[in-house]
RNA sequence: GGAGAGGUGGCCGAGUGGUUUAAGGCGCACGCUUGGAAAGCGUGUAUAGUAGCAAUACUAUCGAGGGUUCGAAUCCCUCUCUCUCCGCCA
């Protein structure tokens, strides 16, 4: 949500800068309502404030037994002509909030301009892409020829974009959330979370999902909603307060599984893993200073890359374009993995973790203030956000990097604590169901 | 799911229609006092908005939203959350 002031004062900058969004000329839209709304809101006080002051006039008059039928009149018609107003208040609020409401963040000055994801500015690119004596395959190829990713069973339980994972391949799932959640908990010293998977839809505000992405999500019939990411409870923990300043940062970690309805996305992505309905995802969510939120982006970013790092897992790093930054974001870092089995065993990058700054967006929206400790004044926190790491396509990463010409999949050495001691996975195909 | 009791400032807590401009207390900040501290005394201590260059004035907010009234923390309705008991349940 945009800071109405902010738009009075900078109107010009303001509409130069959401043209990088494709919206054009919003500004008088929004300052004229704004203009009517401050002079109905001034009328109306006005008479409030006479209203006030006659009917405590009754009060004294009564206690002195006195007559007070013609100030009670006069009390009559203040109120119809406030009536008039209120509805007029009422419904330029809501027109001005409307727009505010569905307009997407303000970009940071780093973002490159673009219309595509080919925008998208390559920042590094780390490790060596495995190099295969054969074809390598997908992993769709080798989970169902071990029979331990099952499609068919997914589809008949829950429909299409659902996948049932067995024996080591449920187990590899288990293991690299809890190598994620600890590395997140003891190397980085985020404090783990474990959220509600069901919010209201003022926690969906909060963090910009709606009113405009509805149809992105799945919703309850009791007006609850499945929440398409960790990001949604955890940020949203903040909402309406006023936070001391020494309990930021606040940095969190929390794996929960993500729903979501994948409404724009019919016929991409359709074969494997790559894009389900329920996925699995450990998040951090930082809520600090707003002097602290550019750093804070690169460490959050950092803190990622240290994951596929340990796997060794071969990635690249792009700072999103204009065109690809999400609507509360002002700026993104997307990590991309290196998948060999994708296009025919050619091989491409897949995101695989995406930070973004949201600085004072999000927070206004939800109206999570702090207090300056010296100067007493409140202000806006910064939130942030990212993946540390979306745990399915994390697995098909190792199984499609790690993987041998009989299909069986070596496991990456910091995995193997957690999967008793396993130093390869998928050599019988006639352990399962 | 059923029955009941509740939600008042940073915290505790009074307030059942008009001297409430939300009493009183605690906490916090500053000042006086002191060799220093404590105690004591005094002053101050919410958020948002509107008008104004500003000092300031005004408006709204007592869980949320409606309603009644000249006037609502107080009366009525709806919702929500918390607590107690019962039922069901991992």
């Amino acid at each position: 949500m945009h800071n109405i002031k902010f738009i009075r004062e900078n109107s010009e900058l303001f509409d130069n800068e959401m043209k990088k969004r494709k919206i054009e000329g919003i500004s008088k839209i929004i300052l004229d309502l704004d203009n009517k709304l401050r002079s109905f809101k001034t009328k109306s006080q006005v008479l409030q404030n006479k209203r006030n002051l006659v009917s405590k006039k009754i009060g004294q008059l009564i206690r002195e037994s006195k007559n007070v039928s013609t100030l009670q009149e006069e009390v009559k018609n203040y109120k119809n002509s406030l009536i008039n107003l209120e509805v007029s208040i009422k419904k330029t609020n809501l027109e001005l909030d409307k727009i505010l409401i569905n307009l997407p963040n303000l970009l940071d000055n780093e973002v490159p301009i673009g219309f595509s994801e080919k925008d998208n500015k390559l920042i590094k690119t780390w490790g060596k892409k495995p190099s295969f004596e054969f074809s390598p395959k997908d992993h769709v190829t080798i989970g169902e020829k071990f029979n331990q990713m099952d499609f068919k069973v997914g589809a008949k339980l829950s429909g299409t974009r659902f996948v049932l994972l067995k024996n080591e391949m449920a187990l590899l799932e288990r293991a690299l959330t809890s190598f994620m959640i600890d590395i997140n908990v003891l190397e980085f010293g985020h404090l783990e979370v474990s959220p509600p998977y069901l919010v209201n839809s003022e926690a969906l505000i909060g963090t910009g999902q709606l009113p405009k992405f509805a149809d992105d999500l799945f919703k309850t019939e009791s007006d609850k909603w499945l929440i398409p990411t960790a990001e949604v409870p955890l940020t949203n923990i903040v909402r309406n307060e006023i936070l001391d300043e020494d309990k930021l940062p606040i940095k969190l970690v929390s794996h929960t599984p993500c729903f979501r309805s994948e409404a724009g996305a019919a016929g991409k992505d359709t074969r494997g893993m790559i894009r389900q309905h329920q996925f699995s995802k450990v998040e951090m969510v930082s809520i600090v200073k707003p002097d602290e939120s550019n750093q804070e982006l690169l460490r959050l970013t950092k803190c990622a890359e240290k994951i596929l790092q340990k796997l060794k897992l071969p990635y690249r790093v792009v700072i999103l374009c204009s065109e690809d930054t999400g609507f509360s974001s002002s700026k993104t870092f997307d990590i991309e993995v290196w998948l060999p089995g994708q296009q025919n065993g050619k091989g491409e990058f897949r995101e695989i973790s995406s930070c973004s700054n949201c600085k004072d967006f999000q927070s206004r929206r939800m109206n999570a203030r702090f207090r300056d400790k010296e100067t007493k004044q409140l202000s806006f926190v910064h939130t942030l956000n990212g993946s540390c790491l979306a745990v399915g396509r994390t697995m098909i990463a190792i199984i499609e990097n790690y993987q041998q010409s009989d299909g069986s999949v070596i496991v990456p050495d910091v995995l193997q604590k957690y999967m008793y001691g396993k130093k390869v996975i998928f050599l019988d195909q006639n352990e399962n169901f």
